[in-house]
DNA sequence: GTCTATAGACAGATAGAC
DNA sequence: GTCTATCTGTCTATAGAC
């Protein structure tokens, strides 16, 4: 049923998502222009146009489906962490980690996830869906977290949910700040990793 | 030696900047046209272009000047509360809310935040400016814990100057949260404190 | 034939800077 | 208030793929 031409055609929407999500990120929902987003994928504007309503809606698209494989990537980890019984006996630092790097930590999903976060604070529908999209995903970690502790293997000085909540609200704060700094992201990654172990250290028992 | 010319003339420039911040708060940075400060400000743009040399000017001296205030709140916090001795007894949780709340948590301030943050990561001199201003909060902050922490009231799980950076922000995440909530801002403070307090209780021996 | 993409030009609006 | 530059969104005529 999927004729070639409708392959085609999302074939062309996934390549301007994708050339949406670098220049959303470099130059801003503001600054992006439809011409440049075009150029990046290879297409004119009179393509774009035959695919998306306008330059809004494409961004909508583009930050639920970013939203979409946040969780999905997360969610993965999760159940694979589960299903390989990895919870007893490994060092609860280390699946933190594991967990955190299911969401994008490059400094281009970085700053794309900051143009949504603006977003989601200047549009009230559309922060209500990012607050609720987050909550899943804050579920999903919280649950893993729960796992580990039903184990015996830990103890947690915090509720699993608050405690999922304050570990993403960490990762994210470090990784914007590792992202600022000019000497490159290569040690972006692993000063926010190094800053959550020590906060997981230090809210277990 | 001020005459009445450069008392107007920073009285312009003090009213500009004032309307700078509304409107870059609730437009961006890039969203926000001159025409639009200029007139909730009460000037012309002929007021503005013999006050500021460009858009991007004025955004870099209202970053510094919020910046400053910033420090200088949390600073003033920090000393206070040194010197009326309520360090020994009081609950840690509320001393931390106290310093927190120098910092502004009002949505507008959210919003502003959130401009000067989207700046440092795309202009690392900009970047580099604003993490070493926080470095100094963060080492204003880590000072006051350190003198708790020498009375010998509490004991931290983590090093102050760590404590203090995530607790910095973990506020920030929690607040932002709050400002994208439609329920309205009255919530933002409490849910935040909640969440702070818990996290400090957490930290805490 | 049908659908997609192209090039190019169009209007209308709006911005910054002076 | 002017000048210049730019962007969005639209439209047409055209070509190519299946």
């Amino acid at each position: 049923m999927t004729s070639t031409a409708t392959r085609s055609r999302e074939n062309t929407r996934a390549r301007l998502l994708d050339a949406a999500a670098q220049v959303f990120a470099e130059a801003g929902l503001d600054g992006a222009t439809v011409e440049a987003v075009c150029e990046r994928a290879g297409f004119t504007r009179g393509a774009f146009y035959s695919n998306f309503e306008s330059k809004d809606e494409l961004f909508l698209t583009l930050a639920g489906t970013v939203a979409e494989e946040r969780l999905n990537a997360v969610r993965e980890q999760v159940t694979g962490m589960a299903a390989e019984g990895a919870l007893g006996d490994a060092d609860p630092v280390e699946l933190v980690q594991r967990v955190m790097d299911a969401g994008g930590d490059d400094r281009l999903s970085v700053m794309l996830m900051s143009e949504i976060r603006i977003r989601a604070l200047r549009d009230p529908a559309f922060g209500e869906a990012f607050l609720a999209q987050e909550s899943e995903l804050v579920a999903s970690i919280a649950e893993i977290i729960r796992d580990i502790v039903d184990t015996g293997a830990i103890a947690l000085r915090l509720e699993p949910d608050l405690a999922a909540r304050l570990l993403m609200i960490a990762w994210e704060g470090m990784t914007v700040r590792g992202a600022m700094a000019a000497d490159g992201e290569a040690r972006l990654h692993d000063i926010a990793s190094e800053a959550l172990g020590r906060l997981v250290e230090a809210l277990t028992v």
